[in-house]
This record gives C-alpha cells, structure tokens and sequence, in this order.
DNA sequence: CAGTCATACTTCAACATTCAAAGCAAAATA
DNA sequence: TATTTTGCTTTGAATGTTGAAGTATGACTG
C-alpha cells in the first residue's frame, strides 16, 4: 500500500488546529462572560462534571500542579464559588464542592463546545453523525496512544509506516 | 426529523474534549522540553507558519492582547530566538522574525498535533483517512460559525454540504 | 507497636502571562 | 494642515504556575 494522498494529513491537522483555536478562543469569552477567568471556569467545570473532586484529581485532569490548584481553588473560595470539605474517608483529602453560586456561574457558562457544538449537530442526518462520532472517537484514541490509558483498540488493520518522517 | 441518538452529542462531545485535552498536556511537555515555555512556543509557531507576521497580525492569532504579544516578543528578543524587523511599507509595524536559533528550537519541538498524529494517520486506509478529514473539517466548519477568523486559504476542495446550512 | 516511607495538601518565593490605560510615532483622512 | 486612526510599547496590577519546603495523615515493615 502506497501512499495515495500525502495532502489528507495536512488536511486533517489544520481542521484540527482550528477546532482547537475556535475552542480556546470561545472558552475565554465564555469566562469573562461568567465573570472569572478561564483556569477557574476551569475548575468550576470539572467539580460540576466530576462528583465532588479531591484537590489531587482536580490537578490531574487539569494537568497542573497541586500548588496551582490550591491557589485557584483559594480564588473560588474567597468568592464563595466553591468549599471545601475534608474528607471522611481520608482525612488528608479535601473535596471541592459547587455552592449554589458556582452552579449558577456553571449554568451562565455553558461548555465552550455544547455551545456551538450541540445545534448544528442536531441537525445532521442520522448517518451524518455515526460517522462523526466514529471519527472523533478515532482521533481521540490516535492521540493518546501513548498516554496512561494504555491505548485500546487502534489497530484495525494491517500496520504499515510510510516512508515519510515528520 | 426527529432525535434518534441523542447519546450521539454526549459522544462526539467527550471525544472532542479528550481530543483537547490530550493536545494541550501535550504541547506542555513539548514546551518543556524545548526549554520555552507555552504561550513563548505558540508565538515561535505562528512566526515559523506565517511570513514575517507582524505584532498585530500575532496578537490576532493567539487571540490576546498586543501588550502580551509585545511581552511575548520581548521574552524571546532577549533569548535570540526571534528578532524585531522595522517595516518598509509602514513605519509602524514590526514584523517579527526567527533567528536561525529559534528554527532550530522549533525543529526541535515540532507541532503538538504532527508529533503524535501523523503516524497513527497515515496507517489508516484510504477511505478511513478521507471520512476523518471529512469529518475533521465539517467539526471545524461548524465551531466557526460566526467567528471573525482570518484563517484564508483553507479551502482544500468541494466540501459537500448536505441539504443544511451551517 | 515503633519507625519509616508515601501521600495529600498548603505555604512561600519567584517568574510568566495577561490586560487596561496611557503614551508615542506614523499613516490616513478630512 | 489639522484631526483621527492605527500599530506598538510602557506601566502597573492581577492571575497563573511551579519547585521546594513544611505539615498532617495514611500505609507498611520489621
């Protein structure tokens, strides 16, 4: 198998590059829409997505340091956004909870994607989206191959490196 | 129409925030490893993909102010890895160059998405590599929406809209 | 059980990023 | 020419980020 279409790579990368773009740019209005800054927009996200967080997976799903999320979580405090609560469990641990305000902040700042994202993909045609999904889903795993999620189901064929080195 | 799958959205959406999050721990790392630190690659980046960009048309790019970039390229002037170039046309604008020491930082640090995309793409197949860009670029299409994006030649053929407008 | 090590979090000091506002110089416009 | 606009820099202030050190708790080992 030869290499049919070396334009398709690039192709790719700069669809990728300008989802990545359009998300990050879109993000920070969002915040300063919700009257706080992107890294604690951040923050409020994961403690509303993940069932009250410990410090520690707030910082590894956000990919910073413990120092930094306590300093971000200190911010959250002070404006009452979020509390703390020392854990039953583990008395080391400390779980970080959405007060009634940061919920409604969460609920003015909606995902950056949901945003744009959810209506135009309602529109699609039933096909449309399987395919998308799929796709996603592929790109996903192409990029975390390596990552501590020990890299499932990639190889769907018969693997063959092309002469091209990037 | 219709909603058939409406677990479809959630779907593409966690593949979509996997496929972010996985590209920004990343560009950390490379970062890092290039001895710059994020914003101060971006900037590196833009200036290797651009012609000359100017102070404005960086700021533009990165979607922040002009006293960051003016920051930014500061930072990078004292380091030797790009220099400041007085316009010709217009005496006001600067256009920012790389030094041969800041090529050789970026060859060193190649693109976030290449390093670990590229290879997993061109093993896909033929058909599988057309459906991603085809999805890639429809995904992107509909996040820019309304976006003031200046990004021009994207246009890489007929890309066949089904009966919706996005 | 005492001692040791590991884990979770905080504090501290230093630096990077970011922006609004003010300032300056050059271009565009009237 | 006078005025406005544009491109960039400077300044001052807030936030984000980290490594290193410190504290408290849990886990393990003999």
């Amino acid at each position: 198998m030869t290499q049919k279409h070396p334009d398709r790579v690039d192709e790719s990368l700069i669809a990728l590059r300008r989802i990545l773009r359009a998300t990050e740019l879109y993000a920070r209005d969002l915040a300063q829409a919700a009257g706080v800054t992107p890294a604690q927009l951040r923050v409020l996200q994961i403690v509303g997505e993940k069932k009250d967080p410990t410090a520690k997976t707030l910082a590894n799903q956000m990919g910073v340091s413990q120092a930094t999320v306590t300093a971000l979580v200190d911010k959250l405090v002070a404006r009452s956004l979020v509390s703390r609560q020392p854990s039953a469990q583990d008395r080391r641990q400390t779980n970080i909870t959405l007060t009634t305000q940061g919920e409604d902040v969460l609920e003015e700042a909606p995902d950056a994607l949901q945003q744009r994202y959810v209506r135009a993909f309602a529109d699609l045609a039933d096909w449309e989206q399987a395919q998308l999904v799929s796709s996603l889903e592929r790109v996903a795993a192409m990029l975390n191959v390596d990552s501590l999620d020990a890299a499932p189901v990639l190889a769907t064929g018969e693997l063959r490196m092309s002469k091209k080195t990037y």
